[in-house]
DNA sequence: CAATTATGTAATTATATGCTTATATAATTG
DNA sequence: CAATTATATAAGCATATAATTACATAATTG
């Protein structure tokens, strides 16, 4: 259980629609930043502050690899976040179709 | 299932301490604006505009008895809002201060 | 019905937020 | 190692948000 304010916090990460995009996105896979951007069709440092953001609120973590940063969802040991993301809409359409793209990253 | 908007809003009204506050309390019981003002310790145009948000969210329905408007959690056809909810640290001794207090509106 | 009590609303202000542009850093590749 | 690719960061700007102050409305009470 945690505090109001560590709650208000998260709620804060999830309030906005990209993060909670991301999110969903991120409950299919881990995905590399280019993959984040190629999906949302938005701005590369846009994309990047909105996952320093969740990353500081431990959402996600990062780990690179290669030229390619790969952000996790990290809330295993969450089980609040964890709830609230099980009901947010499928995003599987929006990995498939990145699958079937040809690689924007490289 | 709600759409990724809906829900981003949602947690927007979550996202705020003295609203998430206030949610905690009325998961006790209904008030009215005054005890808020008083349990809370804030000014109450404050809190009446942060019920008006959250009324606009379909979190909290106000309903007019004598001097004094009474709001309580509208969430019962919410699961997700419920299920939040359930993981709020309880503010019952807040609730028991009140019922001790001198009724400080009327 | 005038005064009081409870609440709502509008205007203002200060701060927070998200996006863009420009630039920096880091790894890869030819 | 120079050029390229992937990502991060900083500065600036426009909008959003929460609180205060002042005022409006509504019900109650003497």
């Amino acid at each position: 259980m945690d505090t109001l304010d560590t709650m208000a916090e998260t709620f804060k990460l999830l309030s906005d629609k990209t993060r909670l995009t991301i999110l969903s996105l991120l409950k299919e896979r881990e995905l590399c930043v280019c993959n984040i951007v190629d999906m949302l069709q938005m701005s590369q440092p846009s994309i990047s502050q909105h996952l320093r953001k969740m990353k500081a609120g431990g959402l996600v973590s990062e780990s690179r690899r290669g030229k390619w940063t790969y952000y996790a969802l990290t809330i295993d040991d969450k089980p609040f976040v964890n709830e609230i993301l099980s009901h947010i809409p499928s995003q599987s359409s929006k990995i498939e179709w990145l699958d079937n793209q040809e690689s924007v990253c490289d």
